[in-house]
DNA sequence: TATGAATGAGAATTCATTCAT
DNA sequence: GATGAATGAATTCTCATTCAT
């Protein structure tokens, strides 16, 4: 009879957030963005519509919500100090990092990218990934610099598309892909 | 007002339907094939949505319909013989060719892409875009042999990896990306 | 076989324009505009939903449509001249006009008043008012002046809201009101 | 936490009460009562929607209580007795109360005028209204019978016109009326 | 007494598609 | 071949109300 604490109604706000936003990513990220009506996740989520919406203020923040939380997670997950090896080690660190990040948020860039291609609606998305390409290259261009390149700013950029490459081709064709083979084919090819 | 001649009728139906398409292809890769109505390819080709519908079966036969027509122009812009070229000479070619239909075709992949990271609902997509990866690793794979690469199809898909990576980011990035000294730099790459 | 000609379409047109615009100035003056959903509207119409939005982009700018035209109609009965009457017996058709326009749309001031009194959304609706307001009493001043009144615009003022006040409480009170009395009394103070 | 004694909850009860009764009278009256949802309602008066639902049945309801109450509140300021005063004097005391209640109860005649023009929804408030009137009509006819006015109950209709229209234009022309000159032009032409 | 999460019915609006002419 | 009015299902979003605690 007496009123729940803070921390109950925080305990229950947090657990349906979390339903409403795997549902939502899994959506999202499997029939697109515009192919996922807001009942579809509800639905999925097992929640009512109108619960989403005490949550997320539209559709559109819904999905803003989505980027926020998996970049956080993205970010944590990138954020390992190469401090104690050689740039050659740190290369590899960082090419295999990335193609951890291809491999665990499959979902998420199956999502955004469309978004990222078209639609001026979500600009933020397109900013958000030339400041991850910009700051790749930099910290790309800097190992390659250290392990004597001639044009490190130049061979990053042609890692980096190759990752991107590897990484499209990943989302688009599955299984139909060795993907493996080309992760370490290219891996290989910076080895020294 | 005399009946007109079957050539005549012909040509009506050329004109309008080309206008539809282009109205659509334009609109698709702009603002997405799920964002673009019906209404407003009509408005843009300056024929009633009736007239449309005359023609393409349904938005999505019009997909159909601009998939095929685009594919046919890109075959034939690529269908350059490369036998009297030495196998160095035409991997740089073959490459060159692919970076024109990247800039060609801007619109069309800008529009294809989006729907072919969402699974299931244009399976046709994903299935050419396969065959024509798996087409190029082949073409590219023989020339790489005769020039003594080690893993030759290793060698071509990072190749192509590459190449899609470039296609990626020239798409989403813009402006934002030194296009013209990347494509350089992968292709000198390769330049015995 | 052929299609339609111009005057045929705009016949269409104006016919299903009509009737929605009926069906929903006689909704919105009985139940009120927030109280009038759109379904019902096009439910009275007998026409549907979708039909309704081919004609009006919104239930906002359905209301401005209604309120255009129902000035016009008010605009051209009040539309009388008064040159060839003396000032006293000018004075008298003005009100006997007001009076008119209160007993032929009530539904129409039943609708707006509301709308006036609250909401900043509908702006235009106040403004309008009271541009009405201030030419009433201009028109009413001049006549007064000529007929001797010592301070002719308060006066046309006085007169004025006592032609508002019969006609808010003809609207709200009904048939509870002696509206005929009232009227040929304040129309007998004038009369000399 | 020695438990309350009754009154103490009384008091809690009755503040709880009071601040959401001046919560929805404030919102019902700027931006209507359909416009008002019952959250921002229980948000101003910074309480729970739960506990609104315990004070109140429901929307309804809340706007009868704020009738009811507000009604007393006008009851009790207008229950003035004029029996030391003769009837002129009586007849101004009366208009000037009426004003009285026009500008300390803006508000609440923003509030009722709108639910008044939409037939049945809320039958009370004509009747309400309805009831004032007629005991308005009734108390000024006396007054003016004993002034010896001709027709006194005719008159008596024509100054609530008056008095009437005056309160409609305060309401909807705000400062674009010259609300004191008319309100004395009015009173002056009863005083005698 | 007090809370606020949860619901579900219904609101406005969009859009692919049909059809009479 | 060509038109565009008309439809209806689906979409996003709102809100009065309930209920477990």
């Amino acid at each position: 009879m007496s009123p729940r604490t803070h921390t109950q109604w925080e305990e229950i706000r947090g657990k349906s957030r979390e339903k409403i936003l795997n549902a939502a990513i899994s959506l999202f990220s499997s029939i697109g963005y515009f192919s996922t009506s807001v009942s579809k996740i509800a639905q999925k989520a097992g929640v009512s519509k109108g619960l989403l919406y005490n949550y997320f203020d539209s559709k559109d923040q819904l999905l803003v919500a989505i980027v926020k939380k998996t970049l956080g997670l993205i970010e944590k997950a990138f954020d390992i100090s190469t401090d104690e090896h050689n740039p050659n080690e740190a290369l590899i660190i960082l090419m295999e990092n990335m193609f951890k990040i291809i491999e665990t948020h499959q979902g998420f860039l199956r999502m955004i990218i469309p978004l990222s291609m078209q639609i001026r609606e979500f600009e933020f998305i397109n900013k958000m990934i030339f400041s991850k390409y910009d700051e790749s290259v930099k910290k790309m261009s800097i190992l390659l610099e250290k392990m004597e390149y001639k044009n490190p700013e130049d061979e990053a950029r042609i890692i980096i598309a190759g990752l991107d490459g590897i990484m499209y081709q990943y989302l688009v064709l599955g299984d139909n892909l060795p993907y493996e083979k080309i992760k370490n084919g290219l891996i290989n090819k910076y080895k020294i």
